[in-house]
DNA sequence: CTGTTAGCGCCTTCAG
DNA sequence: CTGAAGGCGCTAACAG
């Protein structure tokens, strides 16, 4: 037995189609009598429209695609989580898809979604604004979230890299470090590039030679780039990293190598993801609101959606670019106190 | 200018749009001359098959849906890792829907898939398996995942809870502690019950009496629970929590006491999220393959709906239940020496 | 091998 | 206020 559809619904309760889509989409009047005989013949029949045939006919699927690049890390489930939220709140729904390693693949994958949403976020670090526009055949309304290479043509949001780079370099210089080394992330990386530029900005302003290392963002690259700079016959007494699985491995190697954090080695990193407050000494770093982006990204989408953005291409400093400001967080890796933190947390 | 559609490939090609789809479905036979004029034209027209209507005529969408309660921590986002792969190893797409904090609310979400997804993965504490199916009007292929009371009428996977809060019970006394307090979740869960469960028949079968403590499985509640537990005239020599975010607070309220992890009191976690190898002292945990239970849900639910099983019901035994067997991880809450722990992280 | 023609399930003018 | 009919974009028989 297969599911009702409207039109069965139509027969049992003795009016067209037409009625029971009106009574069902609150769209149009319907005298007392008939929409109560719909009501009754759907509930009669357990009725629920079919969302993919309703889509087709009002070409709206109510739907909000986001593409990422993976999926691992605390940073891209707050992220999801915020949009997720967003969607939820506006009667939408939210799909993803993710491990898009390459460009030919994300491009793809962008591909596929035509038909299946109404608009979509796109993070990913492969795509120009050039390649994703060809990608979007008819016009799709999107926002870019960490592009890059960003010719403006395309609303967006960013975060403050480089900025947040600089305050946090700022904030050590404040404590009487002189000798601050820059853990860096992946060389492709738009947001490690930032963020190496806003600590050597902020070094060579204050007249000291930056102190290099290169990491690829994980835990482990951080702790063998922090055992590199420890074991320099200068040794730092500053490490800022350019994410906060770096940091956590460089107060790993720190601690290893039998020094004292913050002590001999001051560590700062960036994202302030929820693990940052639970190791020891706490993580001092850069705070992003992540789930908030991902609610607000969800939200300008929605909106454009709505003002129909993408059916009306305007001058190129027209779309918007939203700037995300972190805020430093000090905690005892920078001498802050010991605190009861963590008591925010949610984890199941 | 609107996306083009199979119609403008048909005309520009100069064939008929059956024969356009068929090329572009790799269904049925096409001569070299056509298929290239038509692949020529869908070029020229960038186009893209628009996958709504492909799915209203071929009732199938490509898509599974995921239902579950929120989205917070890193339980979650791991799972829904584990599914994201499995999907995009099949071609498929995830549809998340979370923060379903009532059985009402599941289910009217659950109802909003129908004709949007191919099946469904059902992560509901508030469901059972009555509204569950009541919600499901024509039968949509369903797996339930950590269910609770199922009546073996759905597919289903589940955690062995109890033999894994077993297990821990029996380290501990093998550890020769005695005093072995349990710090449990909220009460309407069903996982927390029967962690319980199993605590008190390992506990009661040593022929020592269970110390109960409520916990909400948040970090703060972990904390708390362990406070009170430390403060009792004859303290506990071991706390096992219903899960690591509790486990944390309680190792935060042994340090906070002034007593030493594990010297004085041991402690045990479940579920291992990646934090547990990150604090100080490392969490011993029981491990829960998440991201692989994802993939594995994800996979079982495809092989359903290929093979039509939610259009034959069968003989209730019939419907396959799987059990995740947890296994123990000792670190050093439980006097495991401290290691080089934590380099998997992949963490952004 | 290719074109024609029904639908898929629903919404939406347009008459009545 | 209601019903009939066309169409959303595509696939899938069925004839040619």
């Amino acid at each position: 037995m297969k599911a009702a559809t409207i039109r069965d619904v139509a027969e049992r309760a003795g009016v067209s189609v037409a009625s029971v889509s009106r009574v069902l989409t609150g769209a149009g009047v319907v005298a007392e009598p008939t929409r109560s005989k719909v009501l009754e013949a759907v509930e009669a029949l357990s009725y629920v429209p079919h969302s993919g045939a309703r889509s087709l006919s009002t070409s709206r699927t109510d739907v909000v695609g986001v593409i990422l690049p993976d999926l691992f890390g605390e940073f891209f489930s707050e992220l999801i989580r915020g949009m997720d939220v967003a969607c939820r709140a506006q009667g939408r729904h939210l799909i993803v898809s993710s491990s898009h390693d390459d460009a030919a693949n994300a491009s793809a994958a962008i591909r596929s979604m035509r038909g299946r949403v109404d608009g979509l976020i796109v993070l990913s670090p492969h795509l120009d604004s050039g390649a994703l526009t060809a990608s979007l055949s008819g016009r799709l309304p999107v926002l870019l979230m960490n592009g890059g290479d960003l010719d403006g043509q395309q609303p967006s949001m960013a975060v403050d890299n480089v900025g947040g780079a600089r305050s946090a370099i700022e904030h050590l210089l404040g404590l009487g470090r002189r000798r601050i080394a820059h853990v860096g992330g992946p060389n492709g990386n738009v947001e490690a590039r930032e963020r190496k530029q806003g600590y050597v900005d902020a070094v060579t302003a204050a007249g000291t030679a930056p102190i290099l290392a290169q990491g690829e963002f994980t835990q482990a690259s951080g702790f063998a780039a922090a055992a590199r700079l420890l074991a320099s016959s200068d040794r730092p007494d500053a490490i800022f990293a350019a994410n906060d699985a770096m940091a956590i491995g460089v107060l790993l190697a720190i601690q290893e190598a039998g020094l004292r954090c913050p002590d001999d080695v001051a560590v700062v990193g960036f994202d302030d993801v929820p693990i940052a407050d639970l190791v020891r000494p706490g993580l001092t770093t850069l705070h992003i609101d992540i789930a908030g982006m991902g609610r607000r990204a969800v939200e300008r989408l929605l909106a454009d959606i709505e003002g129909g953005v993408a059916l009306a291409p305007r001058a190129a400093n027209d779309a918007v670019r939203e700037i995300i400001t972190p805020r430093l967080v000090v905690r005892q890796s920078c001498g802050a106190p010991a605190s009861n933190q963590g008591f925010s947390g949610e984890t199941t």
